[in-house]
DNA sequence: GCAATAGTACGATAACCATCGTAGTTCGAC
DNA sequence: GTCGAACTACGATGGTTATCGTACTATTGC
């Protein structure tokens, strides 16, 4: 019952897999929802201009990245941002990215 | 004997383009180099493993993200980071990609 | 067991993009 | 004017990626 998708270690975590995965439009908002909602949500709680397929390619950038974690609850999924990770690895780098307006 | 080759104006810079153009290695390295060197810096004078016309490809993704401009001199075209405007638009972002290991 | 829900793997598709080579422009020195 | 250097526009190429739909798994409640 736990994690049984593989995640990076910290020290596996690049940058350029990061920044990456936050170019992209959907995955930016997303990852903003979850920072606005402080705490861990069902994937499916955030609603994405696409569909439930494109919405799980999106989310497995994001957790192979490094920059969520995806947990089993029951049917859902519950992602949580790696916050610790990245502010360890890049300081600065999520405040500043999430702050930023699009 | 101003700038000919177009940039987005500070307003104009948007996120997912900067986070973009800084998420390929070839562009990373090249930005950090001219970060190292601290003055603006001929195209030609960093070196990148790939040929001048994918160099200038790489620039010009730089350069319309808003990330660096260019300026002519001579046959020449000087490369300086848009610190400024960055700073201005996303505190902290370009410290912390400057500043992280890849 | 069945139905509903939440999510994933997979394949197809079209767009995107990094790369290269070619052919050209611009500039400065001679 | 010629030449060499620095650079760019363009097209071709092959790999990557965001998207969708389909078919499936896992879970839960009845």
């Amino acid at each position: 019952m736990s994690e049984d998708l593989p995640h990076p270690d910290r020290a596996e975590i690049r940058i350029e897999a990061v920044l990456h995965a936050l170019a992209d439009p959907v995955r930016l908002h997303y990852v903003r929802e979850m920072d606005r909602i402080g705490t861990g949500v069902a994937c499916g709680a955030i609603e994405l201009p696409v569909t439930k397929s494109t919405r799980t390619h999106h989310l497995r950038t994001l957790r192979e990245a490094g920059v969520i974690r995806l947990r089993k609850e029951g049917t859902a999924r519950i992602a949580t941002i790696r916050r610790d990770d990245l502010d360890a690895r890049y300081p600065g780098l999520l405040n500043a990215i999430l702050s930023a307006e699009s």
